[in-house]
DNA sequence: GCTCGACTTGGACGCTTGTCCAGGTTCCAC
DNA sequence: GTGGAACCTGGACAAGCGTCCAAGTCGAGC
């Protein structure tokens, strides 16, 4: 096995267990198998991690970890700002529809983390985290369409955390995106119109 | 222990994995907890259950079951069908508080049921039953208020229900009661417009 | 070239898990 | 009262779990 600096060994633990729990759920992503995934033997998971529990953990924290490359803006300067808000949010129904499977890990590990007390409070702040992201969204948005928002950002974020809240939870059920793209037609004019500030 | 037919030993069984999956979630879910809920021998389990993730559907298809005295309609028949949404919402909203714990314990289950093969097909018609029953709610509200859906009933129901999710989610992360309340005052006039057919 | 801290790992520990067997008990129908 | 179906259950099973120890190996700094 190729020496690496402890640090390393983690972030490839935790890449790995949420590759397992991405394929096979919270239920079988035992130490086994994500070391199994990582391809290391069963004692170095140990020799980085205190639990299995702090490792969960730090997938969770994972997944909201900044990285280059994000924060799409898939509309074009000239656009309404419904048909901006619309265009990211069928954005988002697409991304969604491609990896499922990663959507659902990310729900399962919520669940898990809430039921962990010394994990029980990462839900709270992974959901600040979510809304400095989706307000980063919408600065640009408003930016590039020269508006100013009329509301605070982050109320705004929250309200369209809440859309894709519902989006995710409906599609993890069903995978019936057709019933969600209909949503986001019916959602976009609302959050369009708590961007400009109408009430 | 008193002897009773094998059907009423499933209820009862159901009615305690309920119980504990709400309390310690699906990972402390084990048949002898359940059991030791219910006040049953160990065996007794699989006397009436093939498995255990049998038992797990059946207790996911309960909590879709009808029980008389539910659908409530806490609003007056002079409201507005805005001020008549925001009414069902709240409720919900506030019912949801109660018992966090209850909708954490369903998601779970959705979560497992999607892992697992033999399940993986009852999310999708849950979901249908919960059309049926936010179908009979919007039925309600319109005739109390003497107004004819302009959409598919089942296409309002689906914009409900991707609400109602997007309370659910958000709110099994941080609890913030008042973030969800401003997404309520947000999305029923969009709720009511769509019921009142416009665009 | 030796030292020492960092990294690696085979193998085992005690415990819990879902499942199942085989024998016991109860009670209704005849 | 006898037979048999339905219900009950103590106890065991193999498999899998998270965790840990103690010994091994490497490589940078002196």
């Amino acid at each position: 096995m190729t020496r690496k600096p402890a640090e390393e060994r983690r972030r490839d633990l935790v890449e790995a267990g949420l590759r397992v729990i991405a394929r096979e759920g919270m239920h079988g992503a035992t130490v086994r198998a994500i070391v199994a995934e990582a391809g290391v033997p069963l004692a170095t998971f140990h020799y980085v991690f205190d639990s299995r529990d702090q490792m969960i953990g730090e997938a969770y924290a994972y997944v909201v970890l900044p990285r280059v490359g994000e924060v799409p803006t898939p509309f074009s300067a000239s656009a309404s700002p419904v048909d901006a808000v619309r265009g990211v949010l069928h954005d988002w129904v697409d991304r969604f529809s491609e990896h499922p499977e990663y959507e659902l890990a990310v729900m399962e590990i919520m669940a898990y983390c809430r039921r962990t007390p010394s994990l029980a409070h990462l839900p709270g702040e992974v959901q600040t985290r979510y809304v400095e992201i989706v307000s980063t969204v919408i600065s640009a948005i408003c930016e590039q369409l020269e508006v100013e928002p009329q509301q605070p950002l982050d109320e705004l974020s929250q309200l369209v955390l809440h859309v894709t809240d519902g989006l995710t939870y409906c599609m993890l059920r069903t995978g019936d995106a057709a019933a969600s793209r209909r949503f986001v037609e019916a959602a976009a004019p609302m959050l369009a119109a708590a961007v400009m500030g109408e009430r």
